[in-house]
DNA sequence: TATCCACCTTCCAGCAACTGGAAGGTCAAG
DNA sequence: CTTGACCTTCCAGTTGCTGGAAGGTGGATA
């Protein structure tokens, strides 16, 4: 398939999937005319990458997130350490969102309408780790 | 205290917190020497900073975010408004990390040391919204 | 067959959000 | 009174896109 539908069915912009071919974080097939050939697996990972930037993965990371399903040695230890490290920086992301989110509904629901200047939200803030 | 405390505190560089100040997210007092002087409710702020762009909201985001902090006229609509969609972001956010853990798990446990090139895993990436 | 028009290509410039380094001022300790 | 760890501003560089120009491609229509 063409860019352009490798960018709806992915969620990102044509501009940003060419650009994560410039890094080399995909490698699409080149039809006779010179355009992108996207495969399934292509776009598979374009979601991946969407989704895994938009929850604050660096593209270093991203890119070894990819290289965990690429990797045709996964058995090495190497391999399983990142993943396990990325496991635990997800659970700590889940934790800190939900934290952000209690803080956020509290402010929405409890605080509603009153202006004081000492709100105890920004105390509880800085004691969630 | 000052700006290396509130940097070990709040877990941002210094250059990140000059940063933050330069584009008016933060205003912390000035000392007698031109030193920048951070209460307890600046580092309050910038632990919230650190987090929430952490977490892939965008500068302008965290910008509106704190201002549901700092708005005295809470009750508006507009900021009721703002906090609500940021929640099911959150909420969104949460689901899509949850999902990244599950594959990731997946990738350690169950597809660990085979070097099959038809991953499953691929495919069920693309089926979580 | 010509000509649209929406798509694709590359290239280059600009923006967002930092990040590093130079050049120099401040301050408590020895 | 100097040393060293802080702080200041300023300017340049990096990352990760994003927009726009200039031009090629390809299916639908007159």
């Amino acid at each position: 398939m063409n860019i352009g539908e490798a960018s709806e069915r992915s969620g990102l912009p044509s501009k940003t999937i060419r650009y994560y071919e410039d890094i080399g974080l995909i490698r699409p097939e080149r039809g006779g005319n010179g355009y992108r050939d996207y495969a399934a697996t292509d776009v598979h990972k374009l979601r991946f990458l969407q989704r895994s930037r938009g929850l604050g993965f660096s593209v270093e990371e991203c890119r070894q997130l990819l290289a965990l399903y690429e990797d045709k040695s996964r058995a090495s230890a190497d391999v399983k350490d990142i993943a396990e490290s990325k496991l635990s920086e997800i659970d700590r992301k889940i934790r800190e969102l939900s934290e952000l989110r209690r803080t956020l509904e509290h402010l929405v629901h409890a605080c509603h309408g009153n202006d004081r200047p000492d709100c105890p939200i920004l105390e509880e803030l800085s004691h969630s780790a």
